[in-house]
This record gives structure tokens, C-alpha cells and sequence, in this order.
DNA sequence: TTAAATGCAAAGAGTTTGCACTTAG
DNA sequence: CTAAGTGCAAACTCTTTGCATTTAA
């Protein structure tokens, strides 16, 4: 189990089972391969990505079960969703504190924690009285790299 | 013509109307139209509202024609696109700075010039490197009334 | 045993594409 | 006249839904 493989096993994992069983749900082979595949999923993960993945350990596992599955996660709080460049993508509701930034010069996608920009979240709501959740839609822009050579981002 | 009416027949219209023939495009009833209904538009439009309205005035515009002449004008730079929760959204792309908020909480959308938000772009860019344009995505937040109810934006 | 969960197939919504026909220039 | 533009139908992607079957508890 080195620190670079995601963990399909893990205690994280087994957590969030355990959840669902106490709530009354059953455990499914699908349901576990799901919720393990979004466990280990660093950062955000689309439905058809999750679908995908999950075939390749459990054949068969059908797109439906996995929306079905999202939906459950969701309602339950696991997992929350954002709206990206491609639609919407999943990540576990822990991790909702990072943001999604795609640059439109280069196309690069990153990631940031969130509590980089909680300064300009709070000029964000001193200019117009909304506070913004950064994390919800992701955020188009310029890199670094980008900046350097294009400078009106 | 007054300032609350959307007006098909603006100056605005002929301007962009002329620059398409000018760069060698025929000017067809439906593309007039569409022009029209996109420049006439005030904030956002999505393709099947677009598609809605032209069928209004000129009947059995289709669809596909609508998202082609979409396509054509955003090249030309005259349109641009942002994702809101419901997906797409065209506006003018003179029109381009103003940001589309959504309230988590009310549900609520509106909008807000970009200008209002400067003071956070610079220090959104100080945080992470990456320089915003907030008004490609729509933003997620919570307004005003509800930051009342609910204090934890 | 039995209700929850799954698979499957069908239905949507939104968008794109190929192609024959129409029409602006 | 003739190529750009359009309409139409079909295809495609992503997601949802109804229903019969399977299965966890």
C-alpha cells in the first residue's frame, strides 16, 4: 500500500460502509466497489469515470446503479458534486474544501485548497454582498505559466 | 423603443448583421433572427430558449440551426458561453463582464458586474497564482438574505 | 422470507452530424 | 449559377425511469 496508489481497501473506505449499514442499507459487491472507487479517487471523478473504472473490478456493474449509488452517497453526505468544464463531477464531501481551476489558456486543469482564497472569498462578499462558495462551480482563469505570457487574465 | 423593451432591430443588431456580411456571410432570415434574439437578450440565454423564441417570429427555425449560427458568432467573438447549473448559457460577449451567482440556499439566481469583484480577483491571483475570470462559471453562494439565516457562507 | 438493490431496456433531454434541398449573393 | 446555409432525421452522450429479477439480511 504505498502513499501513490489510490486504496480500495481502506479504513476510509470501510468507514463509510460501515455507515451505511448501520443506516439500514444493504452491502452490495457494486455498492462496495462504488463507494471504494470514490474513497480512493483523489479529487473529482465524473459518473461515467466511476462506471468505468468500476467494470474493470467488478464486470457488469451497470451506469444506473452507479447514479443510483451517487445519489444515496450524496443524500447521505459522503459525497458532493461540482460543476466542471465536462459536467458534473463526485468527490468525497471531506475534500469539498478545494477548488476546481481550469485554465483557458492552456486547458490545464489544477487543484487548490480552498483556503487559499478566503481572503478574496471575503472581498468576494465585501463587493457584492453574496459570499461565495468557490468550490461548487470550477473556476476558469489564467495560469501562472498562462499569465506570463498573455498578461490581461 | 423604450429602455425596458428587448429591441430586435437595434443599431446593435445591424452592427453585428454587418460584420457577418462584411466577412462573407449570408445574411438568411433565420440567422437575422437569431442575431436579433441573442443581442436583444439582456444577461444569459440558453440554446433551447434561443431556439424557443426565433420559432416565435420566424416559424420552423430548427434547433440544429440555432446551435450552428451559436457556433458562427462565438468565433466571431460577438457571443460567448458560460456554465450555470442548467448547463450552457449564451450572452453578448460586450456583455461578458458581469457574474452569474447562485444561491444555495433561496436557490435564487443573479447577476452582478465584474467590476464589483476586482478587489477579490487580485487577491484570489495573490492566494493561488491563478488569475479568475469569474464570470465564465456561474458562482455558488449564499445571498444576502439567506447569510442572515444561515451564518456560514 | 421479503423488501431493497440491480440489470436491462427504453425513454428523455440536449446537442451534433450527414445529406439532400433551398437560397443568398 | 453555386456554394453556404438550412431542415430533417438519425445518431450520440449523459442521465433517469419502470419493471422483472436477484439477493442481502
Amino acid at each position: 500500500m504505498t502513499a501513490s496508489a489510490p486504496d480500495r481497501g481502506s479504513a476510509d473506505t470501510e468507514r463509510v460502509l460501515e455507515r451505511l449499514r448501520v443506516q439500514g442499507h444493504r452491502m452490495t459487491p457494486q455498492r462496495r466497489a462504488i463507494v471504494a472507487e470514490v474513497i480512493a479517487t483523489r479529487g473529482h471523478i465524473s459518473p461515467q469515470a466511476i462506471a468505468a473504472r468500476v467494470q474493470d473490478r467488478v464486470p457488469g456493474v451497470n451506469a444506473s446503479t452507479v447514479y443510483r449509488t451517487l445519489d444515496l452517497l450524496e443524500e447521505l453526505g459522503v459525497v458532493s458534486h461540482a460543476h466542471t468544464e465536462r459536467g458534473a463531477e463526485y468527490h468525497r464531501s471531506e475534500h469539498r474544501d478545494h477548488l476546481h481551476l481550469v485554465c483557458a489558456g492552456c486547458g490545464r486543469q489544477e487543484s487548490r485548497p480552498a483556503e487559499d482564497v478566503e481572503e478574496a472569498r471575503r472581498g468576494f462578499a465585501r463587493g457584492t454582498g453574496f459570499m461565495p462558495d468557490f468550490t461548487h462551480f470550477a473556476i476558469s482563469g489564467l495560469c501562472e505559466a498562462c499569465r506570463g505570457e498573455d498578461r490581461d487574465g
